[in-house]
RNA sequence: GCAGGGGUUCCCGAGUGGCCAAAGGGAUCAGACUGUAAAUCUGACGCGCAAGCUUCGGUGGUUCGAAUCCACCCCCCUGCACCA
């Protein structure tokens, strides 16, 4: 038998990554010896997002603490949708759909875990192996038996979705929670995982099934919640003007992403580096110290940017995305060569490609909106008005905001067909002239 | 099925015949200030550079004029009934 980090649960709280647990107390001891655990992901899309990224990575700790790790992926419960805390009842995906997200996710969820542990390797399960072959009688009888309804209608998962005026619950999303408390019960039996993971608004569910493998199976099993990631200023983690922000490279570039988390706020960046880095907490209170010692920019976003870009993007990823960075906010752009153009492309900074001859075609403003720079020509004038949008850094007329031939002409190109955009202080694009 | 309530621009939520592209708040974007922060202030926020065009669940109608009135339809909520 392998030793394992008795620590592990001291180190999570110190984390702030304990939310709520079960068996408070002999959840420390149990965890002294090897132990398996699962955290579910539902396929709702074809990739995670950064969200998901707090169970996953615990999840990650837990293996590297000793513990084998089961990352369940809801094939299942992904036809059927959780209701926990939603606000209303969500649209049914298509089989074909979500098998396909299930495929994706499987890729990207194996990608942080250890499959070649010699005492304790990760798996990957997908919940319509067993819930797929179970027929209606023996679900109601076998396991619908086991919930009560009374039960389940208290839970503040579904409340407001009961109570609230104006929606309501199916049973389909109702029955949720017996699929997800049957995933946890199957576990037990099949591979003797005894611990559940999750966010904190899975708590309903993964007491569920607790019960349900206690009952079941007799089961000496537990859960444990991770807190849900909040903002200080209260607005919704993981999304950004341009939407959410995703693990998947072809969603959200390292760029993007090397971006999104250098632009933490200060009131975050401490806690978001105890959540998301493998960084020890000695090591994060030591860089708060330091920042809070010294006059203005903090390092911290740095770190955590440069750590988490590394972490899912890889080296090359975290390069690329700093080489872009480096250009746009500190370098001056008339020093870059015709071959960092080039490489900026592939880099993954947004850019298009037109042909001279299509100019004409449209305004500015409308191109840049067609580009996915703008949401609308209004910001553009907007930003005109303000003398905030600039062409290879000289800023654009309102004359030249119609006509893109003059705004584009080629006398203003560098190397005869590039043309970088800047709106704002932080929105770039770049217009390659072929 | 019956009765009652409701469907407004990303979200919440005003608006009950012209002054409504539609109050207010939130979110978002831009500017100033900064550190590519926070807070604050300013501007924008259906589409369009503009002229102008298209909206208030759907379709028709009344009217010089409708988000607002009428008819029918669709959807949601609440209660009752039906079913058992």
């Amino acid at each position: 038998m392998s030793e394992v980090d008795t620590n592990l649960l001291k180190d999570l709280r110190a984390r702030g990554l304990v939310a709520q647990m079960t068996g408070e107390d002999q959840l420390e001891a149990w965890l002294a010896s090897p132990r398996t655990l699962y955290c579910g992901f539902d396929p709702t899309a074809d990739s995670l997002h950064i969200g998901s990224l707090v169970p996953l990575l615990t999840l990650k700790r837990f293996q590297l603490a000793g513990h084998t790790p089961i990352a369940l992926v809801g094939g299942a419960t992904g036809l059927i949708g959780d209701p926990s805390f939603k606000a209303q009842e969500r649209q049914l995906n298509t089989e074909e759909t979500v098998h396909a997200w299930v495929d994706s996710l499987r890729k990207q969820v194996s990608r942080f875990l250890d499959f070649d542990a010699q005492a304790n390797p990760a798996k990957v399960v997908n919940n319509l192996d067993w819930v797929g072959k179970m027929d209606v009688l023996s679900f109601l009888r076998d396991v619908g038996k086991h919930f009560s309804v009374n039960n389940m209608v208290q839970k503040e998962s579904v409340k407001q979705r009961i109570e609230r005026e104006g929606s309501g619950i199916s049973f389909t999303e109702f029955s949720y929670m017996i699929l997800q408390s049957l995933d946890f019960a199957e576990l037990f039996k099949a591979h003797g995982c005894s611990l559940q993971i999750g966010g904190s608004d899975q708590w309903g569910n993964i007491v569920g099934g607790v019960d349900l493998a206690k009952r079941l199976y007799g089961g000496q099993v537990y859960g444990l919640t991770l807190p849900l990631v909040t903002k200080a200023d209260g607005s919704k983690f993981g999304k950004t003007e341009s939407g959410t922000i995703w693990l998947d490279e072809n969603k959200t570039s390292p760029y993007a992403f090397y971006q999104f988390w250098l632009n933490t706020a200060d009131a975050d960046v401490y806690k978001f580096l105890r959540y998301f880095t493998f960084l020890s907490v000695e090591r994060i209170a030591e860089i708060e110290e330091q920042d809070q010692s010294a006059q203005g920019r903090p390092q911290a976003q740095s770190v955590l940017a440069t750590e988490m870009t590394a972490m899912i993007h890889g080296q090359a990823g975290l390069e690329a995305a700093q080489r872009i960075t480096e250009v746009l906010f500190s370098g001056s752009i008339d020093q870059l060569s015709e071959g960092d153009f080039a490489q900026l492309m592939l880099d993954g900074l947004p850019s298009t490609v037109l042909a001279r001859s299509a100019l004409s075609e449209k305004s500015l403003s409308q191109w840049l909106v067609d580009a996915g720079m703008v949401g609308s020509g209004k910001q553009v004038k907007d930003a005109v008005n303000r003398s905030a949008l600039l062409v290879n850094n000289k800023a654009i007329s309102a004359d030249e905001m119609v006509d893109t031939t003059a705004a584009l002409a080629e006398e203003k190109s560098l190397f005869g067909r590039y043309y970088l955009v800047k709106l704002g202080k932080k929105k770039y694009h770049l217009i390659e002239i072929e």
